[in-house]
RNA sequence: GGGGAGAUUCCCGAGUGGCCAAAGGGGUCAGACUGUAAAUCUGAUGGCUCAGCCUUCACAGGUUCGAAUCCUGUUCUCCCCA
């Protein structure tokens, strides 16, 4: 529970609190309801567009975790009604409207997931659909009256969008409104969110003021970037996502840039700065494979993030076969000849015959560790197994 | 309501009758190098029975020996005026 000491100093869990924050808005707010000895009510809303979460839900809830061990009460607001508009955050394009059943089924996998870093039996979840469908077009007005167009498209992602000729919905106005009315309804003390959510979490802070609360304090997290260098976002396909395979989970993290590990430490790993600092002093490789090892093993166990490191030193470093890999049956029946290429499409290592023809050509084929170079080259099945590389991570063992 | 502009290959974005499967960038994939699936460099990137053939430039028709490029209609979007 929260126990400030007699001196009301309640650094420690203001300290956990700001850990790899970017905005608090505002920090005396913060000291003084720390300081209220009560159970705080954090509030993060969940965008049930997509289903499966990833690395970037995880730095959030990561920080939920910590303020749930410290006794405080978390509200998932999941945004069963805002998900039919979508955040028009950060997008440059009209986001597709989910119907109610799509997003039934991915509040399920949703909590299901977010439970691997939450405890969900402690967490108060809310569909705000409760409250929006019974609002009346007069409370629609209200709430819409309370917001000035000249403060909405000052946005930036409106002004991108304006500048860029591209459309903006009515209803995307909506969006903010109704998770700042979020806020209210469940007289949230704290909401967290992304940087790109700022705006939207202090229209929470006008909209609880005006109805006599105390206003929330905002807190932010950096959002994390893919491989690609954009937002993490599955739609991006860039993102790592908790059900990833150990094995995967930890090269995905082995293939972000140098640059980032630092914040990755102080966002999804939990060890303490002193020691982030000294691993990052130290050689990168070593540096990036502690941290991949460390948030392998937060969704998957120390056992086999080990093994998913040691695998990954063999396979990258010593350029060896890896044990385990596909398996897949000799294609076409009677074990005939097949045309390399038509046989990398038919296992599946090249999506088309064009696509396999390219990588033969380019050396990146091998067949059982020979460099294969001719695309239409026979063939056939042999008497042991036989294993077909492409690149230097996508294996198949045919059968 | 009136006038104007636009829709291009995964994305952004050139291309205004043949030299266009379509510049450039991003992404992705492969190769080299390495400390890794980092960084950097090189190459590839519609499909296929692949030195050739076939299908793409919002959709449907049309003109032409030949169209992403011209015409007509449809759908969608943006801008200006009211």
């Amino acid at each position: 529970m929260i126990t400030p000491d007699s001196t009301g100093d309640n650094s420690p869990q203001f300290d956990i609190l700001r850990r790899g924050a970017v905005d608090l808005i505002e920090e005396q707010q913060t000291r003084k309801l720390l300081a209220l000895g009560r159970p705080l009510r954090i509030k993060l809303g969940l965008d049930p567009s997509s289903p499966d979460l990833h690395v970037g839900h995880a730095i959030q809830l990561l920080k939920l975790r910590d303020l749930q061990e410290l006794g405080h009460q978390i509200v998932l607001i999941v945004g069963d009604a805002t998900a039919m508009i979508g955040d028009p955050t950060g997008r440059n394009k009209l986001r597709p409207q989910l119907t109610r059943e799509a997003v039934e089924e991915n509040l399920v996998t949703y909590t299901d997931q977010a439970a691997e870093l939450i405890d969900m039996e402690r967490t108060e979840v809310r569909r705000n659909s409760e409250w929006f469908d019974a609002m009346d077009f007069q409370g629609l007005v209200r709430l819409t009256s309370r917001m000035t167009v000249a403060r909405m498209i000052e946005r930036d992602t409106f002004q991108q969008r304006m500048e860029a000729s591209e459309p903006i919905g009515i209803h995307e106005f909506l969006y903010p409104l109704m998770q700042g009315w979020d806020s209210v309804m469940v007289k949230a003390d704290l909401e967290l969110g992304g940087t790109d959510q700022l705006f939207n979490l202090l229209v929470g802070r006008d909209l609880q003021r005006e109805e006599g609360q105390m206003p929330q304090v905002c807190l932010t997290l950096p959002l994390i970037n893919g491989s690609d260098g954009r937002k993490m976002s599955k739609s991006y396909g860039n993102a790592i996502p908790f059900k990833a395979e150990p094995a995967d989970m930890f090269g995905k993290v082995m293939a972000i840039e140098d640059e980032v590990m630092g914040a990755w430490f102080t966002l999804l790993t939990r060890l303490p700065q002193e020691e982030i600092t000294t691993l990052l002093a130290g050689h990168p490789r070593r540096a990036k494979a502690a941290l991949a090892a460390d948030i392998t093993a937060r969704f998957h166990g120390a056992q086999a993030a080990q093994a998913a490191s040691e695998a990954f030193d063999r396979q990258f470093q010593k350029r060896e076969v890896p044990e385990d890999m596909p398996e897949h049956v000799w294609p076409d029946e009677g074990g005939a000849d097949l045309q390399l290429a038509t046989l990398l499409k038919s296992v599946g290592l090249a999506p088309t015959t064009s696509e396999a023809r390219r990588l033969v050509k380019q050396g990146g084929v091998r067949l059982d560790g020979e460099v294969q170079s001719d695309p239409v080259r026979p063939i056939s099945p042999g008497a042991e197994p036989r294993i077909l590389q492409v690149g230097r991570r996508r294996f198949v063992r045919l059968l």
